[in-house]
DNA sequence: AATGGGACCTGCGCGC
DNA sequence: TGCGCGCAGGTCCCAT
């Protein structure tokens, strides 16, 4: 679930928490986060090493560090970074100088840690779109240009355009009145400029809240994010829309749940 | 190229 | 009360 709204606002977290912190000692309490080096050069490779930029790339959280490697993080849906941490609860915890830890929490164990040489040659990262603060609407549309998917998995696709997933894919086509099904090419030109600028729009009022506190996600302090009081279709199935009272639909979209104002989004 | 389905996981809420 | 089931979604992988 943590999306990019929610990564962005860890990242500025840890900027304010860890950045410059030296790593002292990482213990592993499940290696089945770490996925590249094994978990004991994984260990190895981070002790003593210097926190020196924190940076975002689409859902991927990168620490670059004082020994020229790069600590990446993708939560997928339940990861979370915790400072400061009890040490107990977690899979990983990250024992940092001035006697504080920094907890990785990952109740379904999918996210994914990463110690990397050159995180710039992971390929997830090689075949990521654009970051959506980097488009203009020019460039927007040449990326639509052509693409005959429904618009919804299109949104979703870190190949097309980097960080959107499922909750803001739906509050997006929401705000810009299209219905998720539609095609992008059937799209008009004054809907392309539309869909743009809610992009950006609604991006940018999530990190400004916090991001999205739905299931498992909290900022570094633990603290909620309060976007979530301003979802307007999103898990809002079976009510009526705050638009014009229709009864909010939820369908399934390439395995994911879609929900949407049938009569707002045309 | 587009689309669907399953896999990975675990906790929760539902119906019975 | 307890049990089994479906669902939640980011990404990868395979099949059509």
């Amino acid at each position: 679930m943590p999306e990019l709204p929610e990564v962005e606002t860890i990242k500025r977290d840890l900027e304010g928490t860890v950045l410059g912190r030296k790593i002292l000692g990482v213990a592993i309490n499940n290696p089945a986060v770490i996925r590249q080096p094994g978990p004991t050069q994984f260990a190895a490779g981070l002790r003593n090493a210097v926190i020196k930029r924190i940076l975002r790339r689409a859902k991927v959280l990168i620490l670059e560090l004082s020994n020229g490697k790069a600590l990446t993080v993708h939560l997928k849906m339940t990861g979370q970074l915790v400072y400061p941490g009890n040490g107990k609860t977690s899979r990983v915890s990250f024992r940092l100088s001035g006697n504080n830890t920094l907890d990785f929490n990952d109740q379904r164990l999918f996210a994914e840690l990463r110690l990397l040489d050159d995180w710039r040659e992971l390929k997830f990262i090689k075949e990521l779109g654009p970051e959506p603060f980097d488009l203009t609407i020019r460039s927007f549309k040449k990326l639509l240009s052509g693409r005959k998917t429904r618009i919804k998995p299109l949104l979703m696709d870190q190949t097309f355009i980097a960080g959107i997933g499922n909750l803001y894919a739906a509050e997006i086509l929401f705000r810009a009145k299209i219905n998720p099904e539609r095609s992008a090419v059937s799209l008009a030109e004054a809907e392309k400029t539309l869909l743009f600028k809610e992009i950006v729009a609604v991006l940018d009022e999530a990190i400004k809240c916090g991001g999205s506190s739905i299931d498992d996600y909290v900022r570094v302090s633990g603290k909620r994010g309060d976007y979530s009081r301003k979802h307007k279709v999103y898990g809002r199935q079976g009510k009526p829309c705050m638009a014009c009272k229709t009864v909010i639909k939820k369908i399934a979209m390439g395995g994911r749940g879609t929900c949407f104002c049938p009569r707002c989004q045309k």
